[in-house]
RNA sequence: GGCCCGUUCGUCUAUCGGUUAGGACGUUAGGUUUUCAUCCUAGAAAGAGGGGUUCGACUCCCCUACGGGCUACCA
């Protein structure tokens, strides 16, 4: 039988990097298994809809190189893969379950049960609509034929009627078989009275109908996957396998990830941006593998050592049996390691190819743009240091007063017109290096001195990629102007 | 509260009854480098607690603690 597996979504807002570690797990899985990857996007809740998010998640999985084989965009042979489009067959299906006394229509207003649920609360109880008390309530269980044809008309739900008593059995793939007591469970709303399904409902008719053959999503349902487990046999529908992920945790602190946490401490916990203020993985200069990368080791490993992969290595190795059972917490600064790891992997064209670093380098002279990369590449964690690494290219001022300090007093001038002179004299960059290095060494002049000093006056101060290829990118007519600069510096200096 | 899931260095993790409990991020100390970064070397750092089972338990079982999730006409 051919794998298939779904990522199914509610388009809600932004893809949380949790929802896309789902999406990567279910990715791998199908690739791993030569299968299929479908997307299904849930929007059985109007309220909760927000415009851009279909279109959002489409690009945050092409962005990862994870595009559906199946989906809203892609299409397939078991469209449509947007929920609210398949209205007429819940409808169709949800017949079957009533004919069949699995689910009953339910009459009571929604004031009606939070009252309920309020003078159960303060008894210290959870209200249940369950065995215990469906007959208590306004339903087709209760009603004549009659008064339950009359109440249609108005506003209804329809509920899955849970028999007590019994237990049942699950079992996921990471944890192994779960057991639970039916009396724990109640009679779950299938059916809202605007006629669309429940997630539990649309999730396992989808699913039978779109011939899925692993559910993997997170932990979160696991508590509702009996309830799931009761609706495919209600329909007398064979299971498919379960695995539930675990989740991912805020990097201090209790409770789960969210977008506040990347707020305040300064990480982005969503792939792309969303909005202005909202920045992703990908405005913050990662690489869509780095990215991947990072999420596939949260939760997951092969069982060797390795930790830097690419997406196909990761297809390859991917395996059901290094899924995590505990959740893990987030941490930038792996993520940063392993973006750079992916990126000093990578040649100095393949770092221009990419769409993010045209736009860093944008305010550069394009014939600069190769030799501007290679200068500060090995310095890079993400495409965003770029900026940060080539800033003395635009403006070196002020000095810093701690160099200035250091070399002021140990004739800097002499060293600088020394500079000048050589460099003028010589065009081969190694020849200029290797004289400059001669010298310094016939007129004792410490190399450490001469750099610093040299570094001063291009740079600014004292940190920076090789002073010497920093001299040849910026070429001979800034270097000496810049040297000149500096030398006027400390004459002014000298006047005060 | 009830139900379900989980628990190895600060963090991500290896170990599938017998190991000096390994690796990575971070951190500390050295080294390389004109500087910073990179890179290299070394160090500190862990089996939640208590009971079993066993010749032997991080590993299997139970209890407790702690963490997480669910408990909606949200997903």
């Amino acid at each position: 039988m051919n794998t298939r597996v779904r990522f199914a979504p509610s388009p809600t807002g932004p893809l949380h990097i949790g929802g896309l570690r789902t999406a990567l797990f279910n990715y791998l899985y199908a690739k791993k298994k030569a299968g299929t990857f479908i997307l299904r996007i849930e929007d059985t809740d109007q309220n909760r809809y927000v415009e851009g998010s279909e279109n959002y998640i489409q690009e945050a999985l092409e962005w990862c190189g994870m595009d559906p084989d199946e989906g809203p965009k892609n299409g397939g042979a078991f469209g449509p893969y947007r929920q609210s489009e398949r209205k007429d067959i819940y409808a169709k299906h949800i017949q079957d379950l009533l004919r069949n006394g699995a689910a009953y229509y339910a009459f009571d207003s929604a004031e009606r049960l939070n009252k309920e649920r309020k003078e159960a609360e303060k008894k210290g109880e959870t209200f249940k609509y369950g065995h215990q008390n469906r007959l208590r309530f306004k339903n087709s269980l209760t009603l004549t034929e009659e008064e339950t044809a009359k109440a249609l008309e108005d506003d209804f739900v329809i509920r899955l009627k849970i028999e007590s008593d019994q237990t049942v059995i699950v079992e996921d793939i990471i944890r192994g078989v779960v057991r639970v007591k039916t009396d724990t469970l109640d009679d779950k709303i299938l059916m809202k009275s605007d006629g669309l399904p429940t997630y539990h409902f649309a999730n396992v008719v989808d699913d039978h109908l779109m011939k899925i053959t692993c559910v993997i999503r997170g932990e979160e349902w696991l508590p509702s996957l009996p309830m799931h487990k009761l609706i495919y046999t209600a329909f007398g529908w064979e299971t498919p396998e379960f695995m539930h992920l675990p989740l991912i945790l805020k990097t201090v602190g209790k409770g789960k990830l969210s977008k506040r946490d990347g707020d305040r401490d300064g990480y982005p916990v969503f792939p792309l941006k969303w909005g202005k203020e909202t920045q992703g993985f990908k405005e913050m200069g990662f690489l869509p593998i780095g990215m991947v990368n990072y999420l596939a080791l949260l939760g997951w490993n092969e069982g060797t050592e390795k930790e830097v992969y690419s997406l196909k290595e990761l297809e390859k190795a991917f395996s059901t049996k290094g899924v995590q059972k505990g959740s893990a917490r987030f941490d930038y600064e792996k993520a940063k390691w392993v973006n750079q790891q992916q990126l000093q992997n990578m040649s100095i064209e393949e770092i221009y190819s990419l769409s993010r670093t045209k736009e860093i380098l944008s305010p550069f002279e394009k014939n600069k743009h190769l030799s501007l990369i290679k200068l500060v590449k090995k310095r890079l964690n993400t495409l965003n240091d770029i900026k940060g690494e080539l800033a003395f290219i635009k403006s070196i001022h002020p000095y810093d007063k701690k160099v200035i300090d250091k070399v002021e007093d140990k004739n800097p001038k002499t060293i600088l017109e020394q500079i000048k002179k050589t460099l003028i004299k010589y065009d081969e960059d190694d020849l200029f290096k290797e004289q400059m290095m001669s010298w310094s060494k016939k007129n004792g002049v410490s190399i450490g001195l001469l750099m610093q000093t040299f570094r001063l006056a291009l740079v600014g101060k004292l940190t920076g990629p090789d002073i010497f290829e920093v001299c040849s990118v910026l070429g001979k007519e800034v270097s000496l102007k810049r040297i000149n600069d500096l030398i006027e510096h400390l004459n002014f200096k000298q006047i005060l």
